[in-house]
DNA sequence: AAAAGTAATTATGAATTCAATATTAACGAG
DNA sequence: CTCGTTAATATTGAATTCATAATTACTTTT
């Protein structure tokens, strides 16, 4: 039951793009210049054009009909819907994985957490994350629902460089660990109201975190919507 | 605050493209042909391609490489999956409603609501439906969350054509309507939890009625996913 | 000198052309 | 007659070309 993975020009250039975003090389609100990324990527316009249509269909950019394509400017509100809607997600992820998971992907959930208590008392952020990762992960693959992984999975890149930028306060460390401990019992004693409300609170947390670290710039002047400019 | 609407060749002909499938007339699983399109189209193959990797994205139809297109084929599975995510985000814009929504736009509803109650009452399905559907657009607008909105939109696209062809019987409609009865309640009285609930709930009762409408022909052989042919 | 209007340039939108892959048809061997 | 191989055809993938709209630079006028 392997996935077909299709490797298309224009995916790729899609994938690029977005990595270039992420990665803060193209800025919120920036201008992209088709003949620009076409020589950096060494493509014609053809995949590129379809990559920004791709791309746009995913909310990572907007096109402004003949007036090209922008990189999207993520406001505080935009962020704040996205993880509220995330927090939706991760709750009924919660609630499905706990109608499905076997005690085979549990052992390994608690494994990944184990870990990743180890990580926590080390105090190494960047594994701590990575593990974090995995278990939410894991917990989306349980809930055995494609689709929900697929809208997910749309989300959390809309927001990626946001969280990259993030910092980490003890008190908010703290208590992400408590929420796993406590989210790896209601797995276990497969209590999914439990599980999905926690998870709804954990990722209200984060929220938290992403304003402290004040890298949303909010109320920037909404340069090119207006019809007649300055 | 008017959304800048972009009227482009490729988004004209994915929405086209997107009627004929939600009306059967691009079966499921069909191939899709690009000169026949182009033709029916009176377009080139340009804004034609760029509608359908834009359509793939929506998760309308699916791309085999080389390939060409097909209608994505709805199992009961994706279905349900479907249905499942739009309780969850029903829940979710049922309880942003409470927190957001004017005195003003619930008489609104209200209003909406009594008139669907006549054509309950005169069973006229259709006028019903159209109600009903105004309702529920009107909570997820009060949501005041774009994203949310956005996303239960492409989830709506996807399982249309389903929805389409549904049967509804008495007891079904009874239930239905007594939980509007109860939804508007819940928004008078700001319950967000109980709203959310009720909407969640709400929703999973229609999924039934996909069901016997026995529209969804499951266990399809999946052409074209194999490497070998028969 | 500032503003408005016009020409030149540049960028985007879409059609066409060229190249590569897949499908079909024809052929021949077992 | 069936299966496998190869040639012909058709379709998709991507680059190029042409057309159109927007931006910039340059006049011209007040």
């Amino acid at each position: 039951m392997t996935k077909i993975l299709q490797r298309n020009l224009y995916r790729e250039v899609a994938d690029r793009i977005g990595d270039l975003i992420e990665h803060g090389e193209l800025s919120p609100g920036e201008r992209i210049s088709e003949k620009q990324l076409c020589e950096k990527f060494g493509v014609s316009r053809t995949p590129l054009r379809e990559a920004l249509k791709v791309l746009a269909t995913e909310g990572l950019i907007e096109l402004l009909p003949n007036r090209g394509a922008r990189v999207v400017r993520l406001t505080f509100k935009k962020v704040k819907d996205t993880y509220d809607l995330m927090a939706a997600l991760e709750g009924l992820s919660g609630e499905l994985a706990c109608q499905h998971i076997t005690d085979k992907e549990i052992a390994v959930i608690r494994k990944l957490h184990n870990s990743m208590l180890d990580h926590y008392h080390q105090h190494d952020l960047k594994a701590y994350f990575e593990l974090n990762r995995q278990i939410h992960e894991g917990i989306l693959a349980a809930s055995q629902n494609e689709v929900l992984q697929e809208m997910y999975s749309n989300l959390s890149q809309r927001v990626k460089r946001v969280r990259y930028s993030k910092k980490m306060t003890q008190a908010f460390w703290d208590q992400a660990v408590k929420d796993h401990e406590n989210m790896i019992n209601a797995l276990e004693k497969r209590d999914s109201q439990l599980l999905g409300q926690i998870l709804r609170d954990h990722l209200c947390n984060k929220l938290e975190v992403a304003t402290l670290a004040g890298v949303i710039e909010d109320e920037a002047p909404d340069e090119g919507h207006s019809v007649v400019n300055a």
